[in-house]
DNA sequence: GGATTAGCTCAATTCATTTGAATTATCAAT
DNA sequence: ATTGATAATTCAAATGAATTGAGCTAATCC
C-alpha cells in the first residue's frame, strides 16, 4: 500500500499561490487592511505583498478603500475583498427538495432558491442542480466567470455504515461518487460535506465564530449533527462521517441524544399530546404562546444538551459550542440561556473569554449557505494546496 | 484583538525547509526509498530531491542503503534515516517520579531512566530533569549536537478547569508556563502534552498506527485518556485539554467512563474483594491465573469500552481505535478480542480495511516515549513551520 | 547485442522572494 | 511655518531554490 504524503513539496509557484491565499485571508479577517500590516502578519516583505495585491486587484479580487491615517507616516491604502471578485455555489440536497444559494466573496447570499423534488435519484437531482445553477448565473451575470467552486451538502453518513436514517436517506446515492457527479454536471470543483460541518464553516466565514479557531457546532437538521472546527480546519473524520453525535446513547429515558434533542423529537413529543408543529414557524408560534408541552420538551432537551456538552467539551476542548440550524431562533435562545453548564468538564474554567454555549445562525438555509462557505473557506483560509 | 494568521507566507528558504521535512517524512514512511520515487510522491523534480538528499546526507540525517533493482532502468540508490542523525528527549512527569527516554531518529529508545521524586514542585522537577538529560547525553555522546527537541508529558488537564484529579495533581504547576521552564532548563525546543496524546504520537511514529492518518488512542494512565490524530496531526483542543474522555458520564451503574475503565478502577474492584494488584505485573499474573474477580471486572470494562467506542466512532469517525498504556498486554488483548462492537456507529461498515479496535503499545514507558515522538513527528511530518 | 526504460547529474533558466535605496505623506516638536 | 522623525510604498538589483533539457549510466526486454 502506498502511503500518501501529508503535503506536497513546494516551489516558487506554489509559494505564490499560498501567499495569495494568505493575503486574501488577512484581508477577509481584517475587513480592510494595508499592505504593510499584511506583510507583518505573514512575515513577508511589503514588496512581496505589494506585488500580490497588485495582482489580486488586477484580478478583481480586491478593492481600494482609501487611505487610513493611524499615526505618523504615510497613511496606508486600505484594501478590502471585492464582493464581486468571486462566488461560491451552495447546494443542499434533501430527500424532498434541493436548496441552493449563491454567495459572493464576502459570504453574502446574492441568489437563493428552493426546488421541490419528486424523486431524489442522482440523475434527477443532477438535472435540477444544473438548471438552478444556470438560473443563478443568469440572475448574477458577474458570477459567470468568477465561480470558485460548489459546496454540496447531503444527509450523511456517507458510505455504508451501521446507521440507517430511516426514510430520510436518499435513494441511489450509496454507490456513486457524488463529488465526481456534481463536479461533472456543473463543471466546478466540488466539496461534499454533511449539514453540520457546512453550517459550522458558515459560522466561521461570516457568522458567530469568525475569530474562533476551534469550536464545535451543534446543528439541528433532520436529527442532530456536530460540526468540528479545529485550528481553523474542519475535522471530517477518516471517512467524512465525523460528528454523528445524534446516535450517541445517553443516560436517561431516551436512548439516543437525538431522541431528546432534534426537530423530530419535539415534533414527536408534541404529536403525542395531540399537537402538530409542521415547521419552524409553527414551533416559534408555540414558543411565544408559552405552550406548556413545548416547555416540557425544552426542559428535557436542555438536560440532553448538557450531556452533549459534557461529551463535546471533554473530548474536544473547544473555545465554545455553537447551537444552530433549523430551529426557531427563540428556541435556540432559550436553550442557550437555560441549559445548565456541566461542572465536570475541562471547559469549566474561570475567566474564559468565550461563553461555553452560544447561539449560531438559525433558519432553513444555514446548511445551504454553509455548503458555499466550504468553498469560500478554502479560498481564504486553506493551507492545503488545491488539486490543480 | 489581533487575529492570528493561520499560516505564514512562504519564500524560497521556507520552501526548502518544508521540502527537506517532506523528504525526511517520505524516507521515514518508506523505510528505504530512492530519489525518483520521493520526487514523484512530492510532486518535485528528481533534481530537487537529489539536491536535498545530498544536503541531508551531508548533515548526517540519511544513510545510503545500496541500489535496489525493481525492473528496468538504473537501479535506484536507496536512502534510509540515519538513526544517529537526530535525537529527541521524552520526559514524563508523574506525581511521584520522572520517566525519561532518549529516542533516536528511528524512534528507538537509546537510553531510559526513572527518577523517584520526593516533591514534584517545579524547581525540584526541573533540577532532576537537567541531571537526567545530562546523564543521557553522557551515555549517548552522538546525541550531544543532534538534539531535535524535548517532549514533556504531564498529567492534564492544563489550566484551571472543572476537573480536579484528586491527589494526582502536581503541586505548584498551575500558575507557571511549564513549556517555557523546561525549555530554559534543558535549552531545547519543548512540546508539552498529556499522556494520551503523546502515546498516540508514539504509535504513529513507530507503532501500530504508522500508516494510519486518522485514529483515536484510548490510553490507560492514571485514569483514561484519549489521543486524537486527525490527518496526521494531533487534535489538542483549544486549550490543550482535548481527550479527557474519562470524565464522560455513561449509562449504567458507574458514573463516569473511567470508573469502569482504568487502572484505578480494576484496583478498586479487586480491593473491594480483598485482593491487591499494585502494578502491571501483578495484574498480568492474576489474568493468567484466570482470577474470576478480574474477569468480572473485564466484563464490565468491556461494556464501558463499548460505550467509549460508540462515542469516539460517532464523533470522530477514525480509521481505527487503539487501546494501550499502562496495562498488561494480556488484558489489552482480552479487551480487544472480547469487546462487542457497537452496532449503531458510522464505523460499523462492511469491508473496512482496519479493524475497529486494535491493540497498541502496552507498558509503563508508552507515554514517555510518546513525549519524544511528539518531537520526531514534528521533524518528519510537520506542515507547520518551526518557530525559528 | 541493440532497443528500451529508469535513475541520476550538469548547466542554464525561471520564478518569486528579499534587499537596499529612493520617494511620498503624515505627525510632532521647535 | 519649518524641520525632523516615522511609516508606507515603489523601483531595481540580488538571491535562493525550483524547473528545464540534455546527457550519462545501468538495468531489463526482445
Amino acid at each position: 500500500m502506498r502511503v500518501q504524503p501529508l503535503h506536497k513539496g513546494s516551489n516558487a509557484e506554489r509559494s505564490r499561490h499560498r501567499n495569495r491565499q494568505a493575503v486574501l485571508g488577512q484581508v477577509h479577517a481584517a475587513g480592510a487592511i494595508g499592505r504593510a500590516e499584511i506583510a507583518r502578519a505573514l512575515s513577508l516583505t511589503t514588496q512581496t505583498v505589494s506585488n500580490i495585491i497588485a495582482e489580486l486587484s488586477q484580478d478583481g479580487m480586491l478593492l481600494e478603500k482609501g487611505r487610513r491615517s493611524v499615526g505618523r507616516g504615510l497613511p496606508a491604502m486600505q484594501y478590502a475583498l471585492n464582493p464581486e471578485g468571486g462566488y461560491a455555489l451552495g447546494i443542499e440536497v434533501r430527500p424532498d427538495a434541493i436548496f441552493s444559494a449563491l454567495l459572493n466573496l464576502q459570504g453574502q447570499a446574492v441568489a437563493t432558491e428552493r426546488v421541490p423534488l419528486n424523486t431524489n435519484e442522482p440523475d434527477h437531482v443532477l438535472a435540477h442542480v444544473a438548471v438552478v445553477y444556470a438560473r443563478h448565473l443568469k440572475q448574477v451575470p458577474t458570477a459567470q466567470n468568477r465561480m470558485l467552486g460548489a459546496g454540496v451538502v447531503m444527509p450523511g453518513p456517507f458510505g455504508k455504515t451501521g446507521i440507517a436514517v430511516a426514510g430520510s436517506d436518499l435513494t441511489g446515492w450509496q454507490e456513486v461518487d457524488a463529488e465526481q457527479l456534481f463536479s461533472e454536471t456543473i463543471n466546478l470543483p466540488v466539496m461534499l460535506s454533511n449539514d453540520a460541518n457546512a453550517a459550522a464553516m458558515a459560522e466561521r466565514i461570516t457568522g458567530a465564530a469568525q475569530d474562533v479557531m476551534s469550536f464545535a457546532y451543534l446543528y439541528f437538521g433532520a436529527g442532530l449533527g456536530l460540526g468540528l472546527v479545529h485550528e481553523g480546519h474542519l475535522v471530517r473524520g477518516a471517512f467524512g462521517n465525523a460528528g454523528e453525535i445524534g446516535h450517541i446513547p445517553i443516560p436517561g429515558k431516551d436512548h439516543k441524544l437525538e431522541d431528546a434533542l432534534s426537530r423530530l423529537s419535539v415534533q414527536r413529543h408534541l404529536h403525542s399530546v395531540g399537537k402538530e408543529a409542521r415547521d419552524i414557524d409553527a414551533l416559534e408560534l408555540l414558543y411565544h404562546q408559552g405552550d406548556p408541552d413545548l416547555f416540557r420538551w425544552l426542559d428535557a432537551a436542555g438536560t440532553a444538551l448538557g450531556h452533549a456538552m459534557t461529551i463535546i467539551e471533554n473530548i474536544f476542548d473547544p473555545q465554545t459550542i455553537l447551537l444552530g440550524g433549523a430551529m426557531p431562533a427563540a428556541i435556540l435562545d432559550h436553550l442557550v440561556a437555560h441549559t445548565p453548564m456541566p461542572d465536570i468538564s475541562v471547559s469549566n474554567r474561570p475567566g474564559s473569554h468565550h461563553p461555553r454555549l452560544m447561539q449560531g445562525t438559525s433558519g432553513r438555509m444555514t446548511a445551504t449557505m454553509g455548503a458555499a462557505a466550504l468553498i469560500l473557506n478554502r479560498a481564504l483560509n486553506s493551507s492545503i494546496s488545491h488539486s490543480l
